[in-house]
DNA sequence: TGGCTTATTTATCGATTGAAAAATAACTCG
DNA sequence: CGAGTTATTTTTCAATCGATAAATAAGCCA
């Protein structure tokens, strides 16, 4: 107080690539809390810079925000996942809760969740890419494993009742995330006990009961 | 064209109540398209009129979101589903059948299922609320009724393994709606196959599996 | 040290925001 | 018809928005 403080913090210049790096992963911690809509004057303060200074690096506010999207969704999949998920040689329900442990992993973040769900509701092509992606690489595959290991070899696709069947499956799973990161809601601290427990549900289900499969 | 064409529409004077009634049903479509960061004078020619008549009707932005809010969460449990899912002269997977194709068709609309959202990433206390709901009035009854079905008469609560198994199968139910509302992905037109198919896979499956209810 | 580059800040613009005040016009009731 | 009430519009304001231009200062290399 008596001393002569300087208020102002030192400024340090970081080079190029890396103040570019900085501001997109700070910016994904701060559009994932206070949505898109945010101001880049606020933005700016979270990052500890001046407002301007992102227009150095990124024409425009909305370029800043692909680049969020870019960074967030890329890469979240792992190709080991495709091999996993259609592996014979280990039994389906190991297979499942292997992967499903991993890509939980991957995607229950807040950053991801809630990035996701802003992004979704604006209308961004986000939405049907992700869809594509659970039926493509995750629920017919298991649907043609689980006929293979239960012995019917027919190549047959997967009937629209079995595909939404096992998307209540996945998105019981799903919702996990969004009761966590998006309702904030206490869940089971046992995530893999969760899985575990949805997947014997959903395997023993299918099994026992004709229902599913009915015409 | 060539016709004097009155090009000012005919303004009509609605009375203060028809007026705020109005105001809140279409500012419940608008805030559910285009979010409530929009603003009051895109909102106004949504409606019709001009912006300032916004605030004769209500002090302030945030007073007419809370409005909309109400309109749209209230009221929307008939308090018939208590006593529905209690009711052991049915049985219990016909009681849940029923259940769930009315609960769902009071929810699984555009409007309801985007101001959920929209709300619930804005961190309002709906979220607490809703997940309260859901464990108070519909799951743990669940899960009570089915162990009185089954024979276990103790008066004891759900295990929170337990708990979280039944969040799966309802959040499996309720993805439906993300999917079909906020994803707008084709899903399975019969919705109330998916219920029932939801239902036998989640009944059976904890019923054959010791998985759920073990340790 | 001195000159050059460039990261960063200061200052500012026009458009849009929520909101208030004043002016107008539609309706009511005598 | 005519005065009073009130729903609605016109006008306007201060704050904030995304974005640009100019000024400044930190770092680099001779």
């Amino acid at each position: 107080m008596s001393e002569t403080a300087q208020a102002k913090p030192r400024k340090k210049r970081l080079s190029s690539t890396e103040r570019r790096a900085e501001f997109i992963t700070k910016a994904i911690e701060f559009f994932a809390e206070e949505g898109f809509e945010s101001s880049t004057r606020d933005l700016a303060k979270h990052l500890g810079v001046t407002q301007p200074l992102l227009y150095r690096y990124f024409p425009s506010k909305n370029d800043l925000i692909k680049e969020v999207y870019q960074t967030v969704y890329l890469n979240r999949w792992r190709e080991e996942w495709d091999i996993l998920l259609c592996d014979r040689e280990r039994p389906l329900r190991e297979r499942l809760q292997t992967f499903y442990e991993a890509y939980t992993d991957a995607i229950f973040t807040r950053e991801w969740m809630r990035i996701f769900l802003f992004s979704g509701l604006k209308g961004v092509e986000i939405n049907r890419w992700y869809v594509g992606l659970v039926n493509e690489r995750i629920l017919n595959r298991i649907l043609t494993e689980y006929r293979f290991e239960n012995g019917d070899s027919s190549d047959r696709q997967a009937t629209p009742e079995e595909l939404e069947l096992a998307w209540v499956m996945h998105g019981g799973i799903f919702y996990y995330g969004i009761r966590k990161h998006i309702y904030e809601s206490p869940v089971l601290a046992d995530k893999s006990r969760m899985i575990s427990d949805a997947l014997d549900v959903f395997l023993m289900g299918i099994g026992e009961t004709g229902s599913a499969f009915k015409d």
